[in-house]
DNA sequence: GATGCTGCGCAGAAA
DNA sequence: GCGCAGCATC
């Protein structure tokens, strides 16, 4: 293998063998060529058997690419390597040694839309009002209960004087033991549970802590604390740890991702290597200038500047739109400019934003003009209804506990099995301590239920039992064409007659074909292993390099990749950064890296538009230009169209007190040194903000949208009677939320 | 028990 | 502008 391709960071990083190191990789850096190269080198160097080496990536599709490319540098190895993601090597862990803490090896996952199924029926157990309190808010509770390390006990000792925690506590509670019941895992269990595992059973941790000689951690800014316990837990023997990471990149905090984890790296893990890379290899010089003319405006951060070798390029192409159909028109027109006169294909082209509502009207302008694309993430195949049915069928059919699945399909297609008899059933499986799917088969001694539904049930055990019993020994394909047959789920749909339904049909006959292919794979076997691993399809993998199609996905989703022009949309205040980072530094520094991340994607152009009124709620609204315009070099900046971005941003201040301008990110002596702090503005003890809705005695309902310096008047948009300016001293008003 | 309609709440990012 | 929950109706 060579080493010479690599710059002197790079061999760096790569010869440093044995102890912690930590490579500090700046985007476009060649940090996924330093962890194949190092792989590689361990190998044909140093002998170490590929059993003995662990790599966690991000992403599916980034742990495939790894294996790829270690593959060519050094042959057919990787097969006894373990590649993969945090998930799924917990999924590997538990598989083979969850017995020891009660989880049979046919355990299923849960993922969100089965959690939140899981969590409504404990809302119903436990007589808590879904209006009180929203489902979803208690699901993100548990999720951060969860990354932080919290168990239901742990949770209450910690909060149980807080009387509003009561209910949670109580939930939280209930949740957990039913998941057990169903021997299912929710996304975090997987880590928790992994971990629980090691912790309480020291010769299972011994045999990881042996087998493991070497691990690798890539996008390390971006673990949680679960993850970093497992890291430390599984290289506690051997120490040989080897993590790459750039904190500038670190946009996962929201689902508790811990930046102290690159930062205490040194402390954490005494003797620590530091590594720097900071060359590019990817963007031209221009796009990497304006990168980092905004990512230095994050105070905290260690001090790093990427350079490059490479040519200035193209300046940064900006666009102001008058609304969010003019930017579409205004993206979709350069890409066909582009393909036509410089010869770009389309899938060179990535449009990234900040929410996926974003993507609905560039999906219709790209409809109109005929361009292929495909959008990453939002409504993903796993998730649409028919997959889930016949998925839920099968995860039944591995794991007869599982309650969920059992509700999801009981009644799919129509069996007449509606809420009563569902009732009873749960009642009589309650009371003789068995999962749903078993109580079925006591249904003749269930009062309540008879004739046609008690056949419908009896017929329904019968199909999950028989072809359950054969997962072992006959191909999955084979039993899902009988499951098909058997459950009439396709013919159900072909009664519907119209394309909605067909396009169901040909899902399912898709998921057939994955099945298929799944089949033919080595590394796998059974069911159980496909189903765990359609669980756990992140949305890149599900990126495909064959078609010739644009891409479009949030910024989120664009982590880890790059593409030759990219455009950056919608950069309004509370779009991007969003409207949650308006009175929170920290959130605003975190969306300020995705904004990084964003323009370090591009390695050609780069397009950054704005437009200035957009549809939101289905109701048009002004916008504003996002403070991450004001901090990019208007040096670097081509406008495209007539208005030179120095001008809408100056326009923009002197507006102060216009409707265009509702909150202005300006500095008060006052206040603390962000620039995102507003602070409200009172009267006689009355507060008024914009976005406040109030009610006037004449003109009725409406919002505010601006307050003037010292309460001279609020300007309100009365729902029925338009926009006035009123004084708040004398106005008939009153705040109403 | 199935089906179709209406209105509310909403959209911050995800394995 | 969309999807889901709840309600009315067959």
């Amino acid at each position: 293998m060579k080493i010479n391709g690599l710059n002197a960071a790079q061999q760096e990083a790569v010869l440093a063998v044995e102890g912690p190191i930590l490579v500090v990789a700046g985007a476009g850096s060649g940090k996924t060529r330093v962890l194949t190269h190092r792989i590689a080198h361990l190998i044909e160097a140093y002998d170490i058997f590929p059993s003995s080496i662990m790599a966690i990536t991000f992403t599916n599709k980034a742990a495939n690419e790894m294996k790829n490319r270690i593959e060519s540098l050094v042959g057919p190895v990787t097969s006894q390597m373990w590649v993969g993601t945090f998930h799924a090597i917990c999924v590997r862990i538990l598989r083979r040694d969850g017995h020891h803490i009660g989880y049979s090896s046919d355990f299923v996952i849960y993922d969100t839309a089965d959690q939140k199924a899981l969590i409504k029926s404990c809302f119903k157990a436990l007589n808590l009002d879904e209006k009180q309190t929203p489902i979803q808010s208690f699901q993100y509770k548990i999720s951060g209960a969860k990354n932080d390390m919290l168990s239901p006990e742990q949770y209450e000792t910690l909060f149980s004087k807080d009387f509003r925690e009561r209910d949670f506590i109580k939930l939280y509670k209930m949740y957990q033991d039913r998941l057990k019941q169903n021997q299912a895992l929710d996304f975090d269990d997987l880590l928790i549970k992994a971990i629980e595992l090691l912790k309480n059973t020291p010769d299972v941790l011994k045999y990881y802590q042996n087998k493991f000689r070497f691990i690798h951690v890539d996008e390390y800014q971006d673990t949680n604390k679960a993850q970093y316990t497992l890291v430390r837990l599984l290289c506690a023997q051997h120490k040989n740890i080897f993590v790459v990471g750039d904190g500038d990149q670190s946009i996962y905090k929201w689902r508790g991702a811990d930046i102290r984890n690159i930062q205490e790296f040194e402390a954490d893990f005494p003797g620590a290597k530091i590594v720097k890379l900071e060359q590019n290899y990817r963007s031209s010089k221009n796009i990497l200038d304006m990168a980092n003319g905004v990512i230095k405006n994050n105070p905290r951060r260690r001090d790093k500047t990427l350079w490059t070798d490479a040519d200035e390029g193209d300046k940064i192409r900006y666009y102001q739109a008058y609304d969010e159909k003019d930017e579409a028109r205004f993206v979709v027109g350069q890409i066909k400019r582009l393909c036509k006169d410089s010869g770009y294909k389309r899938s060179d082209f990535a449009i990234l934003y900040r929410t996926n509502a974003q993507s609905r009207v560039l999906e219709e302008v790209l409809n109109i003009e005929a361009i292929p694309y495909k959008v990453v993430g939002g409504l993903k195949f796993y998730e649409r209804k028919e997959i889930k049915d016949v998925i839920g069928y099968l995860k039944l059919m591995v794991n007869p506990f599982d309650d969920v699945s059992f509700l999801r399909v009981i009644n799919e297609p129509k069996r007449s099995i509606g809420d009563k008899t569902i009732e009873r059933l749960n009642g009589y499986a309650q009371d003789h301590a068995l999962c749903l799917l078993e109580a079925c088969a006591h249904v003749d001694e269930i009062e309540g239920i008879g004739g046609k539904t008690a056949e419908a049930i009896k017929q329904f055990y019968e199909l999950i039992k028989s072809l359950g019993a054969r997962l072992d020994t006959e191909f999955a394909s084979n039993i899902f064409d009988e499951l098909i047959e058997r459950t009439q789920i396709i013919a159900a749909y072909e009664k519907e007659r119209n394309d909605d339904a067909d396009g169901r049909i040909d899902n399912i006959y898709e998921l057939k074909t994955v099945i298929e292919e799944f089949e033919k794979r080595e590394d796998v076997s059974g069911l159980r292993d496909f189903l765990a691993e359609a669980s756990l399809k992140s949305d890149q993998d599900n990126i495909s390099d064959q078609e010739d199609g644009v891409l479009l996905m949030t910024l989120h989703a664009s982590k880890g990749l790059e593409f030759p022009v990219v455009f950056l949309v919608g950069l309004e205040e509370n779009l991007f950064p969003s409207y949650r980072a308006q009175d929170d530094d920290e959130e605003l520094e975190e969306e300020r890296r995705l904004c990084y991340v964003g323009i370090t994607r591009a390695e050609k152009v780069l397009y950054i538009t704005h437009t200035k009124n957009r549809n939101h709620y289905g109701r048009f609204e002004p916008r504003r230009p996002s403070i991450f315009l004001s901090e990019m070099d208007q040096r670097l900046i081509e406008v495209m169209g007539e208005r030179p971005l120095s001008a809408v941003l100056k326009e923009n201040k002197s507006k102060e007190h216009s409707f265009f301008d509702i909150k202005t990110h300006k500095k008060n002596p006052y206040m603390p040194a962000s620039p995102h702090l507003e602070k409200n503005t009172s009267f006689e003890g009355k507060t008024f903000s914009p976005g406040d809705k109030v009610m006037h005695k004449i003109f009725g309902t409406g919002m505010i949208v601006t307050v003037e310096k010292d309460l001279k008047a609020l300007t309100i948009v009365f729902d029925a009677h338009g926009i006035k300016k009123l004084d708040p001293a004398i106005a008939p008003i009153k705040i109403i939320g």
